[in-house]
DNA sequence: CTGTTAGCGCATTCAC
DNA sequence: GTGAATGCGCTAACAG
């Protein structure tokens, strides 16, 4: 509450000298030093970031955008970037789009508001041509925005080659990918590697399109029900964590011996594939690492420290669980 | 990048025109009112925020502090309370403090520097003192941090009678009690209400107690394994979600039957526990609802709207799984 | 109805 | 070494 002039007054100084003293910045004589230590201190001041931020014109905070946080890979995700930004001085603004796009739009305005200084977006509902309108830090995450834009993601092709070579292995013979699809998006690649290994060595590959950015696990359920009424003579299960276990549960629950008699991979690995019996077999991402990755790339645009890699693929492995 | 000046130049007025016209407040003629939106169009005009929120002194932005966002608790929590704040016309900064109460000060000194405007609290590491300090809006989930501070939970008590009945019902003779404890924390309820009506009832319940805020998957695993080993005869487990579905998987690792041989019953009935098979029967807490009411709570403050009361306390129910 | 002015609180010149 | 003055961009009060 205590403003810079009033401690200034109380230690009988100039407001100069506070600010200098208190930032360590420029000189400052040990005495008046001291006094204005104990005016500081007296006054309890604390200074007012608001002014501080217009100042600099920048506040320190970073938007991060994701489709739902109460969804594994997502909540994980930013915990790990806050964790970064936090290490680096930064601060987590957070927006859960819930796939509704305007929500993203409004947070790329809070960018040109200068609300935040940089934007690290995993959400896929808007337009590209929203993002590349702008001209300040933004970093994507497993998604293509253009060339001005850096992307960051794990090598979802690999993760999916690995995934076909143990269903080949597992001699499996019709085998069902479910999974949402959205334009640009580096997850399809995984789907298509798979695919394209599969029905070369003749196996069928059916395909359940799920609406984009809903991660509800009753929509799982519902089609995995679905999945497994019309198609029983399935024996393969390639999906992201949680449709794959919503399969593993239906599996389990009509009585199909997992994996003696069907495969089932995710993709993502978090927790919840270890929180099953058996633990699910999944594609690992290294989240850690892509939201280190993702923070200083970011802030390395946001402090224009150097050029920035356009694009960043990172590594996968499989995590062999007890269902492939 | 444009600021105010620059339009009342393009349009030919004054700035206080421009931010009435703008901002829709005091009166403005048409015809100017048409040049200036023509003005702010051409210079691609967009306000600072940073200059509006000194002005105002308020950020619109609320700072919410939980133990780890990478748990489905909380995870869920943050989703919700975002949610419900960004209706509100406010935006969410989180901290995730990992156990870590310099973390958890830091955001508190957040507050005083005017960063944010409230802060909603469910991590529980620093003094309470720390806490009675603030003069700011804060509001408390699950801990009573003192008369001045807001305190919204559920209903702890009531869901470990509840499980108490179930255990009863079950006629389980030794139960296991997983937990963290903490002085003040609304969770210790639960675990004393049941055990007061089972040792009533002539049933052993023993307990083990976790580090407080420690939150991954390995370590519940291990301390479910432990337990198991020293504890062959155990029929019962209480705790929240994630120690219980580690308890889950070890006994079905171990071909212990579950619900026949031995019932586990959860707290917080979040997503993980409808994955596995059977599902897990849990307390659930309504957290969508704690999220609202955290929120409007804290704006009410925020915005001084009107006196808020000083505890409230949600009612749960039981989701039967087949664990018990 | 509109232009001018005075701050919001701080950081940084530039004289002294 | 230090204080006074200037401005970051905006809003609200006031005079016209």
């Amino acid at each position: 509450m205590a403003s810079i002039r009033e401690v200034a007054q109380e230690a009988g100084v100039g407001v100069g000298t506070v600010s200098r003293a208190l930032n360590g910045s420029g000189y400052v004589s040990p005495e008046t030093r001291k006094k204005i230590e104990k005016a500081a201190k007296k006054l309890n001041y604390t200074p007012n970031e608001l002014a501080r931020n217009l100042y600099h014109n920048k506040t320190g905070i970073v938007g991060v955008i994701v489709p739902d946080l109460d969804h594994p890979f997502f909540s994980s995700l930013v915990k790990y970037i806050e964790m970064e930004l936090y290490e680096q001085g930064y601060k987590t603004m957070i927006c859960n789009t819930v796939g509704i796009s305007r929500r993203e739009q409004e947070y790329l305005d809070m960018l040109e508001r200068n609300m935040v200084d940089g934007i690290i977006t995993a959400s896929h509902g808007l337009e590209v041509e929203e993002y590349r309108k702008q001209t300040k830090p933004i970093v994507s995450i497993d998604r293509d925005l253009g060339a001005q834009i850096p992307l960051i993601g794990c090598d979802h092709a690999k993760g999916g080659e690995m995934a076909a070579e143990l269903m080949l292995a597992a001699r499996r013979k019709k085998i069902f990918i479910v999974s949402g699809i959205a334009p640009k998006v580096l997850a399809n690649d995984r789907y298509t590697a798979f695919r394209q290994i599969l029905e070369k060595h003749g196996v069928t590959v059916l395909q359940e399109i799920m609406e984009w950015n809903i991660f509800n696990w009753e929509s799982y359920y519902k089609i995995a029900e679905e999945i497994f009424c019309r198609h029983p003579d399935i024996d393969g299960i390639f999906s992201g964590d949680l449709a794959a276990l919503a399969c593993l549960n239906i599996a389990q629950r009509r009585g199909i011996r997992v994996p003696e008699d069907m495969s089932i991979i995710g993709f993502d690995a978090m927790t919840p594939t270890k929180m099953v019996h058996p633990q699910l077999t999944a594609v690992r991402q290294n989240v850690e690492l892509l939201a280190e990755i993702s923070v200083n790339t970011l802030l390395d645009m946001v402090e224009q420290r150097k050029n920035v890699p356009h694009r960043l693929i990172l590594d996968v492995e499989m995590q062999h669980g007890g269902t492939a």
